[in-house]
DNA sequence: GCTCAATTAGTTACCCTTTTCGAACGTTCC
DNA sequence: GGAACGTTCGAAAAGGGTAACTAATTGAGC
């Protein structure tokens, strides 16, 4: 066995023509006559070659490879949309190259360091903070940034969220409507603008319905510190009859904390919205009332933006809100007369 | 901004010395002095020099990439597998490059040229079925190929997986000592060894005892498929007072199925067993009795056989199989006597 | 001070493509 | 028939590195 790689080189000399033919034959737009590129074609089929990416990258100056950092996987609306992206990027000819990093600064900032090294063309980043000086050490770099599901204010980095301030408020009202009067959040965390926005949309909206958030506590996306933060306002004297929380992933645990440790009845003594709609979200176990983020619009959009910046050289800074929409489930009391 | 990329050339002058030396710098085991070291280091540090993989591995024949083949990520085993999977390469030094592909022969097909465009150093597939054909292609090129939980008797190739047939046989047994007597299974895809394997074991066990299957359904690893499966069972003249489920994934949707559409009581009218162990079993939600795959485990196993196939030419055809263990919950009937 | 071996540094070939650049060729047009 | 032109093709130069080879330095031992 180890046959040597075969290269264009083998090609043309079995074709009987020179490298560069080789060459142009595979790639798009190069001027080659039919009768060429027949003969080309034939004898890389027979010798099995296939043009080396690598190779090609260098002298090109593009990859083909996009690097998507991630902090983790567990919360579900994650591994969908990764699926998703790299559907996509994979259907324009790119492919997804995964960097994991903690959210602390310093394996950041390694892993920025690997994206480098890998000249990739363009980096996503999925609940990840970045700081400021990495924003910049790639916009010198002038490597495109897309923040996925987060935007950082004033980086002039581009970005696709959810509409989420509009979406907490949609959520208060929805909340509103069906009467509730001690309305607690259970906040994403309020460092990451997805937390941020949703919290104050759905805190503006309690107000502008001359209602205050009746407790409140930063879970930090984290299912157990959601649950702990459900269980003491539950302990409290004065519980809340209402409970906005973050994301599905938390909420799902508020979910079980409720009905399974403390035994209560959902949405009887107390409601439950998430933020997402995972798959997991209509699942009868939970039939959570959420607000979807549309993760398939999401993607396009992340998608089109990241490959015009890249081939178009679109300037950075293109921030998408794609708006989401109320599913109304069961785990949340309904406004008089709304029927699901 | 558009500085150029600088490259070891550039630090070379800087540091006043020969572009090689640079390299040789970069390069863990080469033979450079203390002060030549440093210098080279200060002047790459002061202009932001990186090595250029891509370029690097143009001459040395590895590209420090590994290719992961996945079909689907809704399966909450993958996403962890994924997200430990990464961690243990990043930290040796090696990246995912991610390759969706359905689960067509053509798609499969299309996807390993693009893996060899991309010149990985080895391969995992999770979730894939591999042809004869597709294995053959990866032998000849030299492409080391791990198959992660799922084999392929007589492809020759690397794989890891959990004891099945043992796993089976333990989920059998445990069945057969709390009494049930109408004992069925909803299998994984009979078409993957995976699938097949815990089945086999499970029947077998059964026969052991003087029993035979009481019904069979091969649900594909879907979700939907499983949960109507279980449906089809229950509303049989004579349903089964057990069902294991080939995987957690299709098991949670037959006790959501069982519970919340046919309103039986689990385990109090069936019980029902799955495999693999993923977090949302251990959610009070579903609290599902399951067969533990380790993961980590298996993670660890995986990458050790891949980077030691890579680095020192390991033959390929090394299987692991690692023993999983009985996570008792409350979705199954308790043997006589025996507690949580 | 000299020899010999061991380190270190510089030269150069090579990895596999793409991309100028110019030569060769066949047409068209006067 | 020859000038002007458009196509197609080959030679050669990047592109950013590593590794084998060679030359020069260093150090030890006597």
């Amino acid at each position: 066995m180890a046959d040597r790689k075969i290269t264009s080189v083998d090609v043309a000399r079995r074709a009987g023509v020179s490298q560069s033919a080789v060459s142009r034959v595979f790639t798009p737009g190069a001027s080659v006559s039919k009768k060429m590129a027949d003969r080309v074609r034939k004898a890389a089929d027979d010798l099995g070659y296939r043009p080396n990416v690598l190779a090609r990258s260098l002298i090109t100056g593009r990859s083909r490879i996009i690097g998507l950092v991630v902090a983790y996987l567990d919360n579900p609306f994650y591994p969908d949309a990764l699926e998703r992206l790299s559907a996509a990027l994979q259907s324009r000819g790119y492919h997804i190259l995964v960097f994991l990093a903690g959210n602390s600064d310093g394996d950041v900032e390694s892993v920025i360091d690997d994206l480098m090294d890998y000249q990739v063309d363009g980096i996503i980043t999925a609940s990840i903070n970045l700081s400021g000086e990495l924003t910049e050490r790639c916009r010198v770099a002038g490597i495109p940034v897309m923040l996925f599901n987060r935007g950082i204010a004033g980086s002039g980095l581009s970005a696709v969220t959810s509409a989420n301030r509009v979406g907490g408020a949609q959520v208060a009202e929805f909340l509103l409507s069906a009467g509730h009067k001690r309305i607690a959040h259970i906040s994403g965390w309020l460092g990451a603008s997805t937390g941020r926005d949703r919290r104050d949309g759905f805190v503006d909206a309690l107000q502008g319905a001359g209602q205050t958030l009746h407790a409140e506590y930063d879970a930090r996306f984290r299912r157990e510190k959601a649950a702990e933060a459900a269980r003491a306002m539950m302990l409290d004297p004065s519980p809340p009859d209402a409970i906005f929380v973050g994301n599905d992933h938390m909420a799902l645990g508020v979910l079980d904390m409720l009905r399974f440790e403390m035994g209560l009845n959902v949405p009887g003594d107390v409601s439950v919205v998430g933020y997402d709609d995972v798959p997991m979200a209509d699942w009868p176990a939970y039939s959570l009332t959420t607000l979807r983020q549309p993760v398939n619009r999401m993607v396009e959009a992340t998608v089109d933006t990241l490959l015009s910046e890249i081939e178009s050289g679109r300037p950075p800074g293109t921030v998408t809100e794609i708006q989401g929409e109320l599913i109304v489930r069961s785990s949340a009391r309904l406004p008089e007369g709304q029927k699901t």
